[in-house]
DNA sequence: TATGTTACCGAACAAGCTGTTCAATATGAT
DNA sequence: ATCATATTGAACAGCTTGTTCGGTAACATA
């Protein structure tokens, strides 16, 4: 890729970022992000064909790549640690997300980000998939296989929002012990 | 109230149900809804400050009234037949769903409505409520009462929502089994 | 029936946002 | 050095929002 077009995208995905941590994701304007990166508008439209694939790419990039860092470093752990896989890499993302990396935390808080926990649940649910196994016992024979994946990421997400939305005062292993 | 402002209000209401049923939440402009409902430009926003507060009232009267009439149900069954009261009440609630009472699933089910879910769940809270010592066996001491409730409700929903998403195949009683 | 109050209409309005176009310029790749 | 391509800035039509206004109709009360 251009490196012109690597800077521009870039700067729009680092305004993008400020944006959100001013305001709601529906009060912000195509205006604002090319004011903010300092880009013109044709250029915006040149890289998004509209703000809502802006924020799909944006949380394509970003969820991806926190989830493929945690299915490497579980990967990792298991093969030199040998530790427990299931609570490693779910104690693993909660730690990731106390400490804000990548400034998640901005995102999934806050009001109207429906889209957002959309975007990271499907990220999420490969995770689910790989570590399925672990849950096996604790599985109802008569449940559907895809009501059961569903329901065990929901409940990951869901646990999610409320340590969030409670201010997040317990340690990322208890949370984990929680779910 | 003024008929006037009740005819006025209704007319809105249904328009907007009709709207829902066409286009996407964020698709709708106060000018559809005007001309759908056939009423002046000046006299919605007499009525409702913006669009988004049309939603919530619009929510809060459907989405109250329906859980009101379950509890009511629920109370006047287990006067009457002395039922199991978890089971009737999250069972019937399936079976409303599955009838589309009120069109209800026209507008839960669908692209981006994570505000109705989001009404949805909030009024749905205060009936986990009242059924929360039905679940008591099944709750662990170390869970904070807080995260139980929040729990049961999440799952309640998310259960609807795979279930709305797989077709609808399954009898509420089996879903309810699940949940 | 008469009177005062309130809701509605509809048309117009400023302000803002969207997505597109274009010729001119700057930057990158080879 | 040359060509291809990304960016710019400005202008644009079209649409949406929320407000204002005088005139008209419906309501409540006595």
């Amino acid at each position: 890729m251009d490196r012109r077009q690597r800077k521009t995208r870039e700067a729009i995905f680092h305004a993008f970022t400020r944006l959100l941590g001013k305001r709601e994701y529906n009060q912000i304007t195509v205006g604002q992000i090319i004011e903010e990166a300092d880009v013109g508008r044709a250029t915006f439209y040149a890289h998004f064909e509209t703000k809502d694939y802006l924020l799909k790419a944006f949380c394509q990039e970003l969820f991806c790549h926190i989830f493929d860092v945690l299915r490497q470093d579980t990967h990792t752990h298991s093969h030199i640690f040998s530790c427990d896989g299931a609570d490693s890499a779910f104690t693993h993302l909660f730690e990731h997300l106390q400490r804000n990396d990548n400034q998640i935390l901005t995102l999934l808080s806050g009001q109207n980000n429906g889209l957002f926990w959309e975007y990271f649940k499907t990220d999420l649910a490969r995770l689910v998939e790989d570590q399925l196994p672990l849950f096996a016992d604790k599985k109802d024979q008569a449940l559907p296989d895809s009501f059961w994946r569903n329901h065990i990421a929901s409940v990951f997400v869901e646990t999610m929002k409320w340590w969030i939305d409670n201010g997040m005062h317990e340690s990322p292993e208890t949370i984990a012990e929680y779910f």
